[in-house]
DNA sequence: GAATGATCATTTTA
DNA sequence: CTAAAATGATCATT
């Protein structure tokens, strides 16, 4: 049955000649499915679009055929098992196969109702669905009902709504009804505070189809301080509930259903607003900036029309990382379809060539372009993944295999588009530097701190001859002088690390009832002044409350700029409020009124524009108690070297640790958003104030799209 | 046929 | 390790 699929009517050669198909690119002839925004094409950016508006010549021109099956597109046989075991997707005796017919892949409607209508009309559901609950579960679940008043529930619970099977008896319960509504109405009041904060209440319904660059990071920035507020509040309710909640769903179920989301017209091609190389941290994240819509499948695929039917084709992916092995070059990727195994009771069966596969295949044999996303194990994490959006591919060939239960399995041998900016395959070199496989082009000194950090911070200079940094030394840690407290601290009781949700820690009642940082050592706090823990707490150094205290948690490098000098950047990834460093260096005096002459300042009496408009200080006591001004000119730490950016991804954050009637102030950074390997680290230095004149002012090279221009 | 409701498939996350 | 989660495709029904 090798033969025979293709030969007689595949047309005149037999078989697929590979640059005819890609020469022909019948995805350009359906521009016109696929609208965008003028100057955005939907197909692969670097490549030269000359003829995107010539009309097509035909579904299938000359030399392209339908789709078979397993055939490659060079005509090699593919097909090394057989398939006419599954009748319901193969022709009879391996002649022309019988996939599913197209016509079962529904017509996607123009876009501008697809996506949105359908939500609505799940919301619409969902809402109209009556709330009953019999007398017997309200009293068997009284505690329950109380956790809803003392924690969150975003609705009176799709669980209770959707699987319980008693939900039709009874009658409806005011009080608990009321207790649901009311919980809703503080979640739903704090999503309604980030919407109005961040301008998201008018949303329009072109930036929810298509987005840009600024909608994404808003979008991302939102659902990233809804998800940690969820955190923070479920954790402090985890001694009532002890069940695995997931915020992360939560989060992007309600921005969802708030229309909170960009791209959800789907498309072919690059997704405006992500850039290759973004990275994620959570499959949510993929689906509300359009990347990847399915919150679980790994293959996201679209009906096209084609004359009169229709087809899937794929149009991105995200690989788990498990079995896929890759190219060298990190530019190649064998992708398993999907299906094959119950769940349940993790019988596995064939795969069928239909969802995600078909679309594939099609894929294939369209030499349309696929979105990789690529999934990586998280190091520093436990269980978590990292998802890395390593571009276009193209799909060049599929075949089957029989895995370990003798069941089919579908391959996909996917060969990244040459020409776009590294991604996946610098984290391969970055795992090379680290392993010592491979050398770090322009390192200067494998670290410049000699020691005294807990990880080597490498200097680097691939752009000139510059062979480092005017002299200084190296000091971790602020030369921070005390300032005396109000009232005595005692410090915390909490002997095995403080833990959420428990209200005798005074260290967490000084953050307003909540530790500021999650279980990972993220920065979750939207508070301006943050407590850790001091001298006086018994709590252990690994204690959760002390981050900005245990040294450097990412692989840092100092590194010539090609215009401003030397700055930091980071060979790990750096999770969104992921602490990066403090500033260290010697307090200064300026109350003398010298004029300081000094490009490395930190100064807190500037002004910074609020990262966040929603402030939760919820008293006094969170303001900055006194202003601090630190030079690292003599002493410092890699903070020093960290440039200034209108648009920047780090934000600072005052630290307090109090102990006996002393209290110590640090400066501590975090990321304002997730950061990817080797992106220059920057920070906002903050506007000096008018009387001081133009003082000191510079001309800023940012570049972003916020530039003011100059910086201090 | 169109509109709606119900179910299913997917796999990540804690 | 297991359970539970959300979306969108598909199926079923009106």
């Amino acid at each position: 049955m090798e033969h025979g699929t293709g030969s007689g009517s595949n047309g005149p050669s037999g078989s697929i000649d590979k640059s005819r198909v890609l020469d022909v690119r019948p995805l350009r002839t359906l521009v016109p499915v696929f609208p965008n925004p003028a100057g955005m094409s939907s197909v692969s950016t670097p490549q030269p679009t000359p003829f995107v508006c010539v009309p097509p010549s035909g579904p299938f021109p000359t030399g392209v055929q339908p789709f078979y099956p397993f055939m490659a597109p060079n005509g090699t046989q593919q097909t090394p098992h057989s398939f006419q075991n599954d009748p319901g997707n193969f022709g009879p005796g391996g002649s022309i196969p019988a996939p599913v017919p197209l016509n079962s892949f529904r017509t996607p409607t123009s876009h501008e109702n697809g996506g949105s209508s359908r939500s609505k009309r799940a919301s619409k559901t969902r809402a109209s669905r009556p709330v009953i609950i019999d007398d017997d579960e309200y009293s068997d679940s009284q505690n329950q009902s109380d956790q809803y008043v003392s924690g969150f529930s975003m609705h009176v619970t799709d669980a209770e709504v959707g699987s319980s099977s008693r939900k039709r008896r009874g009658r409806p319960l005011k009080r608990r009804a009321e207790n649901g509504n009311e919980v809703e109405y503080d979640v739903e009041s704090l999503l309604n505070r980030f919407l109005t904060s961040f301008k998201l209440k008018e949303f329009d319904e072109f930036r929810r189809s298509s987005g840009d660059r600024e909608t994404t990071s808003t979008i991302l920035l939102v659902y990233d301080l809804l998800r940690k507020k969820l955190t923070q509040l479920e954790e402090a309710n985890s001694l009532n509930i002890g069940i695995a909640r997931r915020p992360d769903l939560k989060a992007g179920t309600l921005l969802m259903k708030k229309g909170v989301r960009t791209n959800s017209s789907k498309r072919i091609g690059h997704v405006p607003g992500v850039e290759v190389g973004d990275i994620f941290f959570f499959r949510m994240e993929l689906c509300i900036v359009g990347l990847h819509a399915p919150t679980m499948a790994g293959i996201d695929y679209m009906g096209v029309k084609i004359t009169m039917d229709e087809e899937p084709v794929a149009l991105s992916i995200v690989s788990s990382g498990g079995y896929d092995d890759d190219g060298e070059a990190g530019d190649v990727l064998v992708y398993s379809g999907q299906g094959g195994v119950q769940r349940r009771d993790g019988q596995m069966f064939d795969q069928k060539l239909e969802r995600g596969n078909l679309a594939l295949e099609k894929s294939l044999h369209r030499a349309n372009d696929v979105r990789v996303i690529r999934g990586l194990k998280d190091l520093n994490g436990t269980t978590g993944k990292i998802y890395v959006y390593d571009g276009l591919y193209k799909i060049q060939e599929s075949w089957a295999e029989k895995n370990k239960s003798e069941c089919n399995v579908f391959k996909y041998k996917l060969v990244r588009i040459p020409g776009q900016p590294q991604a996946f395959s610098l984290w391969k070199s970055i795992q090379q530097w680290k392993d010592g496989t491979a050398a770090r082009e322009g390192l200067i000194l494998p670290d410049l701190t000699s020691g005294a950090e807990s990880l080597p911070v490498s200097l680097v200079n691939d752009v000139d001859n510059e062979k480092g940094p005017a002299h200084f030394t190296y000091v971790s840690t602020l030369k921070s002088k005390p300032f005396p407290t109000s009232k005595p601290s005692l410090g915390c009781q909490c002997m095995g690390g403080c833990q959420p949700g428990d209200s005798s820690c005074s260290c967490t009642q000084s953050n307003d009832g909540f530790l500021p940082y999650s279980s990972l050592g993220v920065l979750i706090s939207n508070n301006s002044l943050i407590h850790e823990c001091g001298l006086t707490c018994v709590c252990p150094p690994n204690c959760r409350n002390r981050i900005s205290q245990t040294g450097l948690r990412v692989r840092l490098e100092v590194f010539k700029t090609k215009d401003r000098g030397w700055g930091l950047r980071s060979w790990d990834p750096i999770r969104a409020g992921g602490f990066i460093c403090e500033y260290a260096g010697e307090v200064i005096k300026d109350d003398l009124g010298n004029e300081i002459d000094d490009d490395y300042i930190f100064d807190s009496t500037r002004s910074y524009e609020p990262l966040e408009a929603v402030s939760e200080d919820s008293s006094d006591s969170n303001k900055l108690p006194f202003p601090i001004v630190i030079s690292a000119k003599n002493n410092g730490n890699v903070a020093r070297f960290m440039n200034h950016s209108c648009l920047p991804n780090v934000h600072w954050k005052p630290v307090l640790r109090e102990s006996n009637n002393e209290t110590y102030l640090h400066i501590a950074f975090f990321a304002i958003r997730h950061i990817p390997p080797m992106q220059e680290l920057t920070f906002d230095y903050g506007v000096v104030a008018s009387e001081k004149g133009d003082q000191g002012k510079k001309k800023c090279l940012c570049e972003s799209v916020k530039c003011r221009g100059f910086f201090y």
